[in-house]
DNA sequence: TCAAAAGTGTTAAAAATACACCCATGG
DNA sequence: CCATGGGTGTATTTTTAACACTTTTGA
């Protein structure tokens, strides 16, 4: 950076802000994180959440969601600031404090394109994540954490699955997050119970056994449930 | 400003970066927020949320604690990190983002003291709160709701109250912040069986009736409470 | 007809709730 | 002796947890 294209000047220093999303998405009993490697230093060539730095003419939301899709192409999903990162020297480039955020996404829609300064990105199994780039293993380890919680309390799993899915999809998916087995009959029950999931009158294709019927989340009878005062919870 | 004092600089612009904090103490049944009246513009005589921008040497949890005691006197409190509010417009100077935090005292440890560039300093109850600088007032309801879910399955209410209190303070601590009565029995049966309070041989002094007995959060019985995987649930 | 997963109820245990009276103390 | 809040137990309801077999379908 030659000198003479410093052209911002403040009265006092300040710490460079970028936003940084943990992208999770679901796979045939996986689940996966979106990861981007480095076109530049620092940790050229390392892996590392994608991200970038925050415009001036937009929100944070904004920036996320922008620089999701700049990096990866992943867009219109659902994303949620997670925390905000500032420790001051976690980028050796100086200070830069990072918004961090989550993202879910039904990983049938997207196909991954690499561009901007990523050269590359990938879907890694959770289980198995390379070295990361920045305090960005921490900041997946807080995300993973969050969404481990929220999925019991907040209706968001249903962001990782196709729009119709199985009962035992969705069951399988809350194994995976949460990390242990799960009743099947007493989770349909307390998922029926609340009366959020509409049945459709399809049924999965190309199994080699009974197929399953399909489901859908209803987002305006969950409002509804929410209204009455009632809470989800799985 | 002058132009000439403007000497720092970069290749592209930055955001300005601010910690605020909503900080919360409980003083006979009112829960009471800490609010500074601004000694500068913009907002000029207008209350606002105590805080300040981020030096570049200083996590944001450590400015976040500095800028409360720069500008209350409070000192070594419970202080956590609750979001980070980024809107464009958010600051009429400009681009301001700032890293909200809340923090919970005991009322009893502070008298408070105005300095820097708060003018005054003083406790309103939340339901009675004066029109607040900048965003401060939509950063406040976060900060309630957070507080209030939070209470229910973190043992933070301890933070508002005396080291040693009676079972009927911790109850109606909850009430004021839940906003809802409970059952006296069912509170003290449910606080009890999770063994993290210690019963102390001491009573209530200066009552004019029954002095109730004090007991003490046992933070280490908390631990290891955890640990055994039990979860704090009032 | 076999393999694979779908689908379905009941019982027991635990947790949450509702509820009222006697006790100790100071004024 | 009275006013005030302190302290305590039980019964009921609700929720959660444990558990196994029959059905459907395609290969």
């Amino acid at each position: 950076m030659k000198n003479s294209e410093k052209q911002y000047s403040y009265e006092y220093p300040r710490p460079a802000l970028t936003v940084d999303c943990v992208v999770f998405a679901y796979d045939e009993g996986e689940l996966r994180v979106l990861l981007i490697k480095r076109g530049e230093e620092p940790f050229l060539g390392a892996w590392a959440l994608p991200g970038g730095f925050v415009h001036m003419d937009e929100d944070l939301d904004t920036a996320a969601a922008r620089e999701l899709e700049e990096e990866t192409g992943v867009k219109k999903v659902f994303l949620e600031q997670l925390y905000t990162f500032g420790a001051v020297d976690r980028d050796p480039r100086g200070r830069v404090v990072t918004v961090a955020y989550y993202a879910l996404v039904k990983l049938t829609n997207y196909k991954l394109h690499a561009s901007t300064d990523a050269s590359d990105a990938a879907w890694f199994s959770v289980h198995d994540l390379p070295s990361l780039a920045f305090d960005h293993q921490y900041i997946f380890d807080v995300a993973f954490k969050r969404l481990q919680a929220k999925i019991t309390y907040e209706p968001i799993g249903f962001e990782l699955l196709p729009n119709k899915f199985t009962l035992t999809q969705l069951q399988r998916l809350y194994e995976t997050i949460l990390e242990r087995e799960i009743d099947k009959r007493n989770f349909r029950k307390r998922l029926l119970a609340m009366d959020i999931v509409e049945e459709l009158d399809e049924v999965e294709q190309d199994v080699a056994h009974r197929a399953a019927r399909l489901y859908r989340f209803d987002r305006s009878s969950y409002k509804r449930y929410l209204k009455e005062g009632f809470e989800f919870n799985l």
